[in-house]
DNA sequence: TTTTGAGTTGTTCGA
DNA sequence: GTCGAACAACTCAAA
């Protein structure tokens, strides 16, 4: 189709902050029409939105993002327009102000997002303006993925199975080379008026010193990933002391980069390095599980609030303000737990399998409700998703999709010992123990006095003695666990 | 339709 | 110290 430079058209900007492999903008750019390219923070207190709001940490990586796509932009010859509202009535107020004929956006496969889009696409097209809505967030359509019975799966083996043999992710599409902008001058928000990013206090200098958001990192990283750490993978995935994981999941959940591109590199890293298959097939599961989240979060709307299954409603979760704190503060008493929850606060994020110990305890030792830790996580990690979040806690919990059986309690102590063996992770985020012996590190109320005060540690003191006494605590979950069972029969 | 085999990540206890 | 069994039954997915 030849270039027709006459009517401009927007690209709406989402959760796919990047410009290579973003089929809305590569369709576009392909017509030649002048392109505006416009983000809008939805607001909370407005009513509706289409997706649920950010947290703390996620907003301050928006910002990020935000500022990366800006100069990603105005490189290409564009600019990013900003605005805050509603979509519905903003799209097409702008679309009306400089004339455009499309509107060009990748959809979010989720329902509120979907019914958002619909809205808009009304909207427009009652003005006779085009709406072009293209798929990219996912490996997999969710409707393209279904048992025999049109069910979306419950199960992950079955589910990732089926993606490998079935589906055939679309190959990435390249970044425009050139963006032909449009010529009236057109308003934007400032990004510092959002208010996305502390000020007092600034708690987000560690982040800034641990992150670098946008499109170029989230490349050089997987670059990086698939190059270098992979090769320990496998084995040191679990290990969270040592970094062997991708750090990729922030970038992913803003759209910095696509799953299909991650897929499409990982394969072709794979096919150049057989060696490496055994890491590369763990790290596929991973989108895997990702993508699996996001399935279930396309087909059950409420999973941040209801229980997949229901008998749950009945459990009795105990209300505990003081202990729920002591857990967030990363004051449990348990080291591995509590250098978990002080990664988090400090840098954004929590090694996946401390992720599990952490949860573990919140749910079973101290009985609290998987909403309170899942609300937490939304709103202090960087990488926060509104499928793998919910869909995590509730495994953990028990009453997800394909959980976990309700005797597995995660022992903080053995965990620890196995995963953290020298306490190279404990030592980092718990610095009061810093200088315990290895045998002591994930036990140290068992230390002789002798070596605490050696160490400079005063139990209850400089470091809290554990919260709950975890044979106590694992019986008392049993037993929870069990009147669950009594109860439905 | 009924049947069959399997299901991310663990812990404890007793031999 | 090591090892296998028990910890429940249920639902899911496919044949």
């Amino acid at each position: 189709m030849a270039p027709t430079r006459s009517a401009p058209c927007i690209v709406w900007f989402r959760e796919d902050l990047r410009i290579s492999d973003h089929p809305a903008l590569h369709a576009a750019s392909r017509s030649g029409a002048p392109i505006v390219c416009l983000y809008i923070l939805e607001n909370p207190e407005a009513g509706e939105t289409g997706s649920r709001p950010f947290g703390s940490a996620s907003r301050w990586w928006l910002a990020q993002s935000l500022r990366s796509l800006q100069g990603r932009l105005s490189e290409l010859g564009s600019q990013l327009i900003l605005r805050s509202g509603t979509p519905a009535r903003i799209v097409p107020e702008l679309a009306r102000r400089i004339g455009a004929e499309t509107v060009f956006w990748n959809d979010i496969a989720q329902a509120p997002a979907l019914a958002m889009a619909d809205r808009l696409e009304e909207e427009l097209r009652a003005q006779e303006i085009v709406s072009r809505r293209f798929a990219g967030d996912l490996l997999a359509e969710p409707a393209a993925l279904r048992t025999r019975d049109g069910r979306g799966f419950r199960v992950f083996t079955p589910f990732w199975r089926r993606l490998q043999s079935d589906i055939r992710p679309a190959d990435p599409l390249p970044a425009p080379e050139k963006l032909s902008a449009v010529s009236a001058e057109l308003v934007s928000d400032r990004l510092e008026d959002w208010g996305l990013e502390p000020t007092r206090p600034d708690w987000a200098a560690p982040l800034r010193e641990t992150w670098t958001p946008g499109e170029t990192a989230a490349q050089a990283r997987l670059d990086a990933f698939l190059e270098e750490t992979v090769n320990g993978y496998a084995g040191g995935r679990d290990l969270p002391g040592h970094d062997h994981t991708s750090g990729l999941s922030p970038h992913l959940r803003f759209g910095e980069v696509s799953p299909r591109q991650i897929w499409h590199a990982a394969r072709f890293a794979a096919a150049e390095r057989p060696a490496v298959t055994t890491g590369i097939d763990k790290f596929l599961s991973e989108l895997g599980w990702r993508e699996f989240c996001r399935h279930l979060l396309h087909d059950r709307p409420d999973l941040a609030d209801r229980n997949i299954d229901s008998s749950f409603d009945a459990f009795p979760w105990q209300r505990d303000e003081a202990a729920l704190q002591r857990w967030q503060r990363g004051q449990t008493g348990y080291p591995l737990v509590d250098a978990g929850m002080r990664q988090l606060w400090y840098s954004g994020v929590m090694h996946n399998r401390v992720r599990m110990v952490v949860a573990s305890f919140l749910v079973k030792h101290l009985l609290i409700d998987w909403r309170e830790g899942e609300r937490w996580f939304w709103d202090t990690l960087v990488d926060a998703d509104p499928g793998s979040n919910p869909a995590n806690w509730q495994w953990v919990a028990g009453c997800g999709a394909d959980a976990a059986p309700y005797f597995r309690i995660f022992n903080p102590i053995l965990q620890g010992e196995k995963f953290d063996q020298d306490g190279v992770y404990v030592r980092r985020w718990v610095p009061e123990l810093a200088q315990l012996s290895p045998r002591f590190i994930h036990r140290p109320w068992e230390a002789p006095p002798l070596e605490l005060r050696a160490c400079g540690i005063e139990l209850g003191t400089t470091y809290p003695r554990p919260i709950v006494d975890h044979a106590k605590a694992r019986a008392r979950a049993l037993q929870a666990y069990a009147s669950l069972r009594d109860r439905t029969g």
